[in-house]
DNA sequence: CATGAAGCATGATAGTTATCATGTAAGATG
DNA sequence: CATCTTACATGATAACTATCATGCTTCATG
């Protein structure tokens, strides 16, 4: 049967967001287009109504990852405040322990290395957290800003992924700490962050 | 016929060499048990002869590539400078473009991360790599050097990770420069620098 | 309101893959 | 040297998966 457009339009978003918290939990591989369609309360047939082929799928469905992620990180990371809190909230155990609701780089990147077509995705989520990253610098750091934000995402996205890899909690823990502390230990930081205690 | 154990013997290595190297290069799921025997000159038959299952394989490829690993950084970086070509290399674009040669944590970790059996390997592997770094820095760090050298740690694979998942050769570069300033900024590595230029 | 088309469920298909079965011939072992 | 065992190649099997085919029914459109 027929199916009025606006449950339509909702079931394919509902595929999409399945979709990126799937494969970010277990992997392009380690998810079929039929779990997929389970998780979202439909059969494996209308796939094909909805997406051109799985590949098209992983594409569009980062694609839609990304834009969601960002516009969060520009909601809670609108004052210096918001952005302590955000690193903060990167590097917690309870991001560590919901790869299918966290971020896309530390859950996908090795994977996503593989996949041409996604990699422009990765790129362009790349650049706009940095990007992001410079602008919310409370401090309005002048001297190789980029440079710095994109030394803060590689320690933000190592210390997650390794965290989540290894299997001594206080060594995940000590991982994590360590890149908080890191990222307060900028004087830039430093300053701000004494001045909240 | 039977096969003289010798040879047999080279034969299991080569199967363990042949596999860690297409894991990290295509990753656990896209390189199956076949191809890793073709890639020995074998069939897929003799497989169950030399292991238990691909999962045992995984395992043990994996232990054997760590060892190797960290066999190979005693052997480079025994001096300072050995130590520091050893970072300079690791975050080179040789270290990029060759993943089935390269570090198994920036290549596999957060497929690890899925693989129960196989994450205290990656433990074993990170420990073993910050002990080492701690114990290689030349000029004996004192304060806090286990979590300095976790911070390095993490900052290394991520930036490898994420230079190697980007599409724009310019941004890879960069990010892959920005990790080799990062390092050679902190101040008692960056004396070291400058006496050796 | 009549007609056409779209999205759904069920089911089919072809390819891949991990693993097992079998026969063989030569090294290992006594 | 006789026997036994083992690693090999070939081939089989069962499970899974991406994708396609079909028919139904109801929304959308004029």
């Amino acid at each position: 049967m027929r199916y009025p457009v606006a449950e339509t339009a909702e079931k394919h978003t509902k595929i999409l967001s399945a979709a990126s918290a799937l494969f970010r939990e277990y992997g392009f591989a380690g998810v079929s287009v039929g779990k997929i369609m389970q998780a979202t309360g439909l059969t494996h047939g209308p796939f094909y109504n909805h997406f051109e082929s799985k590949e098209a799928l992983i594409y569009e469905s980062l694609h839609d990852a990304s834009e969601k992620a960002l516009a969060a990180m520009d909601a809670a990371a609108d004052t210096p405040e918001g952005l302590l809190a955000y690193l903060h909230g990167y590097l917690s155990e309870e991001h560590r322990d919901a790869p299918g609701q966290g971020c896309l780089l530390a859950a996908l990147a090795s994977e996503i290395a593989r996949e041409q077509d996604v990699r422009s995705v990765l790129t362009r989520h790349v650049v706009a957290m940095t990007d992001k990253l410079q602008r919310l610098f409370p401090w309005r750091v002048k001297k190789n800003a980029r440079g710095k934000s994109i030394r803060m995402l590689s320690t933000m996205v190592g210390a997650l992924t390794l965290a989540r890899a290894v299997n001594d909690p206080q060594l995940s823990q000590d991982i994590l700490r360590e890149a908080r502390d890191m990222i307060e230990a900028n004087p830039l930081i430093a300053r701000r962050v004494a001045r909240e205690i």
